[in-house]
DNA sequence: AGAACTCTCACGGGGCGTCATTGTAC
DNA sequence: GGTACAATGACGCCCCGTGAGAGTTC
């Protein structure tokens, strides 16, 4: 059920929805990170809104500098959770992914506390040029 | 005149101050970026306290993205700064060298505000993983 | 049928990490 | 004369940039 042509874009555009080059997006999918949804007959990359937004995410992630196979894992235990959405219950599988997730809200929170720091070492610095 | 032993310090404690790996700090001066003053008897590169205050003001450009080169480039400048200080009257090299870094700092402002959008995306992106 | 878009190689490059081996410092 | 510390290489990795040449879309 549900619409089942929704509207596929191609790579171009998503490019410029994501404001991503063509070759990081064609990179992502050599590497799995991000898988077009679909080809065309001649093979040219199908893309669907879904797939914009996984790219955001992705996106939003990499200042925190993440290598792409992390966010790969991420994105996984994301959907995972996504999937086997609502309770959860028990079922041992489940309290893996959600460890897993916590983890990696954990090693954010690092991350952003670094970008911070370096922030604030970047005005250190434009002061220091300022002051000449 | 001055003090002409002043003491120096080698690359590990240099790394140490600098928090940053002896690899790095080797790889500086293979390109170029922090030539070592001295060197000892044996060939063990040899610092001084002008050369960490050099490494830590790259250790703070750093954040901004230049390239090693432009950290050099910079430091040069700067240098130039330093050298023919104060008024510097007319002489047209001495101008260029202030319209240099007058485009370095630009640039330096332009990458920061990066940076910061960078800390907006990495806040949205916790806040994504929080909501789950 | 032509302009615009996309495809798959494939090499390059910046900025180090990471051995492996050999030489200093004290 | 040990035991840290340091010095070359040299190869590897990640994340794409940048052509080149050929095919696809509409």
């Amino acid at each position: 059920m549900a619409a089942a042509d929704a509207p596929m874009m191609q790579i171009g555009e998503l490019a410029d929805r994501a404001e991503m080059s063509l070759r990081t997006i064609r990179h992502y999918d050599e590497v799995g990170l991000l898988t077009p949804s679909g080809r065309s007959e001649g093979g040219f990359r199908l893309y669907t809104e879904a797939d914009f937004s996984r790219l955001m995410v992705i996106r939003r992630m990499k200042p925190l500098g993440f290598s792409l196979d992390e966010m790969a894992e991420l994105l996984s235990v994301v959907d995972a959770l996504e999937g086997g959405a609502g309770g959860e219950g028990r079922g041992g599988a489940g309290g893996d992914t959600r460890a897993r997730l916590d983890a990696f809200v954990e090693q954010a929170v690092e991350r952003r506390a670094r970008l911070e720091r370096q922030l604030a070492m970047a005005d250190e610095f434009l002061e220091l040029l300022r002051s000449r």
